[in-house]
DNA sequence: GCGACAG
DNA sequence: ATCTTGTCGC
């Protein structure tokens, strides 16, 4: 059901599935309007990466003020392969979403949307398995090329790939490396900077993935208690 | 054959 | 991703 099969070691079926999966890719806008909740989702290890430990943070997308956020842990049954990310990532990362009090309304990915070899990024898969609009917001360039650009907030110039654009460099804050972003499922290649924009603050990364990047990096152990006070 | 290669 | 303190720069 989760149209994720048991790793078993064979990468090109793994490719194939992915070249199958993005034919199911939707690129144009048809998600929720006015958005109502944003949710974060990222991917940490724990003991040496024998354990995958995934976190999803809901938002409020008027006011970013943290809904709920939940962490998931499972052990870790793929090793990382440039290209195949979702496939390590994603087993964790469904039942975070799935843990969260409401299902969001665009779900923000650390990693790439279509920005892939077979346009299938960990974004991009995680939307047309789940059906939720999705949005990848990667740190570094798996594919592809861009011209340089300016050190302004906001500014973004496109990423290409064997002449078509598959998503864009995005400096969402001055100073810093830009981010690479890209359309996951049901969102448009002239909404996706634009989404991104909307939630980033003050820094780098947009808040939704920023909370769960933290979530998922902390070095404690603790899960998250519904503080009573 | 030689590099590149999300996290 | 992860191992890790101080340090450089806006």
């Amino acid at each position: 059901m989760l149209a994720i099969p048991e790793w078993n070691g064979d990468v090109q079926a793994a490719r194939e599935l992915q070249r199958e999966l993005a034919k199911g890719v939707i690129v144009r806008d048809d998600f929720p309007r006015p958005l109502r909740t944003v949710a974060g989702l990222d991917v940490g290890f724990e003991k040496d990466g024998a354990i995958t430990r995934a976190a999803a943070v809901l938002l409020d997308a008027d006011t970013l003020e943290v809904i709920d956020q939940q962490i998931v842990r499972i052990p870790t049954r793929m090793p990382y392969i440039p290209g195949l990310l979702s496939f390590r990532e994603l087993p964790a990362l469904l039942p975070a979403l799935e843990a969260l009090a409401r299902t969001p309304d665009l779900v923000m990915i650390d990693g790439h949307g279509i920005a892939h070899p077979r346009r299938l990024g960990i974004a991009a898969h995680f939307g047309v398995i789940t059906g939720l609009p999705s949005i990848g917001v990667a740190k570094s360039v798996l594919v592809g090329a861009a011209r340089p650009l300016h050190d302004t907030r906001g500014a973004h110039t496109p990423l290409r790939d064997k002449g078509e654009q598959i998503g864009w460099i995005l400096r969402s804050k001055p100073g810093c490396l830009p981010l690479i972003v890209s359309p996951g499922h049901r969102v448009s290649m002239a909404a996706a900077p634009e989404l991104v924009m909307r939630f980033a603050t003050h820094y780098r990364l947009p808040e939704p993935t920023r909370l769960a990047d933290r979530l998922a990096s902390r070095r404690d152990e603790r899960r998250h208690r519904p503080e009573a006070g």
